[in-house]
DNA sequence: CGACGAATTGATTGCAGTCAAGCGACGTGG
DNA sequence: CCACGTCGCTTGACTGCAATCAATTCGTCG
């Protein structure tokens, strides 16, 4: 839940686990980079999909290090400016804001093929105002910022695609303003599950209507605004429904139209 | 309040308003081009101020005619792909997203300098998934977007300036992301006010602590995801505490540190 | 098996929504 | 010039969703 009002905040939730990642944050392991770039699925996905597609050894050249990450692992800090730009290539990551309370609020869940610290490419001294961590063990290739940006931005179908992905980041965002905003907790639970399982399916790690969910429900919780406690009574609903389930990491959408009415009319 | 839940929904509140709105919507009027871009306001807070710096004869061409809007006149619909981009030139503006039932969510304000419609720029076929409104009467500056998007790839520092927008509306979308989850109202509510005195500030929109301020409190509300009854006493709670005071048009920060935390504490 | 993290459930509280009424400023038309 | 209507702001009474606090159960992994 990570809410923490009224008294002085004791230790911040989850600090033994937050403190131990911390630290192993510091030198993840490098590792040997994947055979081919040209048939990476997370690439596909990646803001460099084009290039990838017409010249996929221009990414071979560039790619300086792939990293491998434990879960709630730092991959890249609030405020510090990025030595490296990376495509999450497996697992799932997230992107929050950290309260000196306690409070913690998720931005945004990542998937393989999502871009980390995507600022650096941009502006070279733009310091991200939220932090990456991995939710799961997850992999990344890392690349230079400014060689990264040389690519992104070398014809303009890459840049389109590129600018695309900015836009498409504050639709998102927005998107939640608006669950926020003006749904209830059914409303908005069933619409990010829905928006979480088209982008699996999107990416392939969707079978028939499963995929692998590994967030918790206090991640579910900060993530909408809630506390785990009602996150769970919500899920059961959309259970009860026969909409969704959640069980054993995994997801079931037993509904995916019923589940999208919930959501518009919640 | 615009939040509308229970019984069938009634007519959507200021229906008077909006229709007549988007009837002269349909034909704003054309209007004398403004004598220098190079001396223009809201041009050096754009997305192109860095060409206005340098090139200033290069946007005197491109801009194709100057139109005016009525207070809550539509500018860019909703799923309409746009034909032109404009720079507010004066007033202010809204981006909202309207539900069936009547329920309205405020993305963002838009102030002198800022960009209606920059999806246009980045993709043809982009069509804008909110609606922009004017708030009070508006002059904008429209451009063809093909144009714009030429103008603003042509150079690196021009193309750096426009995808730092893009990402700080995306952060400035996160922002009120974090206001909604992790917030009370009191916190939500101080937090856009220092966003918004501060913005104005910046386009000299302020004389000393105050600035003229057209935002109803039911905008306020839609905006925060409250009603008008809760914005009302929240704001009366900060002009209680001395913190700021909108009053007749007119918003008054007496205490922007004090407002500052008032919002990182709740 | 025992221990820990996660999920579930329950009791209670409080913030904000809903509904309704009243006030004041302003503009318009008889 | 005043009556009236509209609009936005203010206030109060009541309600309800979700937070908070606190157990308890479940599952998984040493």
């Amino acid at each position: 839940m990570t809410r923490l009002r009224s008294p002085p905040p004791p230790e911040p939730l989850r600090a033994h686990r937050a403190l131990a990642a911390d630290v192993a944050g510091a030198e993840p392991l490098p590792e040997a980079g994947c055979a081919d770039c040209a048939a990476c699925a997370a690439g596909a996905l990646s803001i460099y999909a084009p290039t990838l597609a017409h010249a996929p050894e221009k990414l071979r050249v560039l790619r300086q290090r792939k990293r491998r990450f434990g879960p709630h692992q730092v991959i890249a800090r609030h405020s510090d400016p990025a030595d490296f730009v990376y495509t999450l290539e497996t697992g799932w990551a997230y992107r929050v804001v950290q309260f000196p309370d306690g409070r913690r609020q998720i931005l945004s869940f990542l998937l393989p093929g999502d871009t980390i610290a995507a600022e650096a490419i941009c502006a070279a001294d733009y310091s991200a105002p939220y932090t990456v961590r991995a939710l799961t063990h997850a992999t990344a290739c890392g690349f230079r910022p400014h060689q990264l940006r040389e690519l992104v931005f070398a014809c303009e179908t890459q840049r389109d695609h590129f600018t695309r992905y900015l836009l498409e980041q504050r639709a998102y965002a927005e998107r939640r303003i608006t669950d926020f905003g003006r749904r209830r907790a059914l409303g908005s639970l069933a619409h990010l599950l829905v928006e979480l399982f088209t982008a699996l399916r999107a990416r392939g790690l969707a079978q028939d209507n499963a995929a692998d969910f590994p967030p918790r429900q206090e991640d579910l919780a900060d993530a909408l605004g809630l506390t785990t406690a009602h996150v769970n009574r919500t899920l059961l609903t959309l259970r009860r429904r026969g909409l969704v389930s959640i069980q054993n990491g995994k997801l079931r959408v037993h509904d995916l139209a019923g589940l999208r009415k919930t959501a518009v009319d919640n």
